[in-house]
DNA sequence: CAAATTAACTTGTAATTACAAGTTGAAAAT
DNA sequence: ATTTTCAACTTGTAATTACAAGTTAATTTG
């Protein structure tokens, strides 16, 4: 496969950032630096850095140079944060049912193109509890498209952003979001372990990624008594 | 004032983007008719048209042409959405107090800053009605900083987002918001106009503008039974 | 010594050239 | 008439050159 230098550059110097070679507040080596040691020229170097630039990774100073930074990550999206207690700890994954290979509901919550109907859908059940507590409710939708070895994966408190990254080299782009508050009924209210008539909140979720014509989906339902979703804009 | 070339040509481009001279799903002129009637190089034309593309004016597509195409403004806020019926017709706005100045509620929802803290607050509440029902239960809070004459300004259906724009010159650059499901109780159910211990959505949110250290927050109860809060990242 | 200058960096803007690669429709072959 | 081929578009990638403009620190000047 042909990547174009621009390209390789630019996924080099994000590994470099990532694993923490350049720190953050870190000066990068200069544009003319960077085009001696990789062997290409001024605008493609360029090229690079402006794509990091627009993810968040660098910010460029005029005269100065390539200042390393943390990328605000999951901007717009919305995820979980404690009301008061810390967090981070003691966050769980459990499986409810693993992924398996079945067909899209119909309707289904969003609109889906024909490619994604025609492959079918990988679905999978999983519940988040923070200090023991479910806190979400979770199932996931994916088209069945080019994920090999997938549903064999153990997905036991790992996070699905992640392994799409790491092993399907799939990163988040946007999406779109929808909220609802509805009380706690059977299932839902069972797997949430609270009482039935209790206000949760429902989140439908379309994830549109660096693949091309490649979406997923999640449903969430979220007890939001003690921990509430946030996000940043 | 020394504008880029590039730049000049990005906002010509958008101008006749949003003033419907190319309308959505137009063919733009190609990258070297361009160059030809503004006068530059390709480069110049190229950069000029990757802004569009960053900001959502255009698609390009690799052999065939860049595309306009409508920018989804104000990505991340999450706004109203009509589930089924049609929506943007009936939307009213009706004030249940005027602005007037106050003391900032201790605590507040979100963290104060000193200057904040210091110059008060402008407080007021609205309802948003969709058909004649209430929708919306909408607390907003404004520091009391540089915006002479607002609380003589009137509010009754008009969007407080397009005056601070239009009279004051402050844009919303982003923010913050937190969301729980509540059930509805003795003012806000009489507000929105449901029984008691419906569920109901809470929304918080901190908006960041354009003017330095200028952001502003407001509370909001909204009734998810027939419309949905949904937006874009 | 302190202030001003300057030289040596940095990134920003811009023209030029060249070829690769996707798209489309007209011309040629079947 | 239908299919195939191809030429003429389009955007994508990349090297090269040149100068403008912001930043920094060493050097010169007072």
């Amino acid at each position: 496969m042909k990547i174009p230098l621009y390209k390789k550059l630019h996924s080099i110097l994000r590994e470099h950032i990532m694993t923490g070679l350049y720190k953050e507040g870190d000066l990068l080596p200069s544009e003319n630096e960077l085009c001696v040691t990789h062997n290409v020229t001024r605008p493609t170097v360029r090229q690079a850095l402006n794509e990091l630039v627009r993810e968040g990774y660098i910010n460029k100073h005029h005269g100065k140079g390539s200042i390393v930074a943390i990328p605000s990550k999951e901007a717009g999206i919305l995820s979980l944060q404690g009301t008061s207690s810390a967090i981070g700890k003691e966050l769980q994954t459990k499986i409810i049912t693993k992924p398996y290979i079945a067909k899209w509901d119909d309707p289904f919550i969003f609109e889906l193109s024909k490619d994604e109907r025609e492959s079918g859908c990988i679905k999978m059940e999983r519940i988040r509890l923070i200090n023991d507590v479910p806190v979400f409710y979770e199932t996931t939708f994916l088209p069945n498209m080019n994920l090999s070895g997938f549903c064999q994966r153990n997905f036991e408190n790992k996070s699905l952003f992640k392994i799409l990254s790491k092993y399907y080299g799939i990163e988040i782009r946007g999406g779109r979001q929808r909220l609802r508050a509805i009380t706690a009924q059977g299932t839902i209210a069972k797997y949430l372990q609270i009482k039935k008539n209790k206000p949760i909140l429902h989140l439908e979720r379309k994830m549109v990624t660096s693949k091309t014509n490649f979406s997923f989906y999640c449903s969430l339902y979220c007890n939001t008594n003690h921990y509430t979703l946030s996000g940043d804009f």
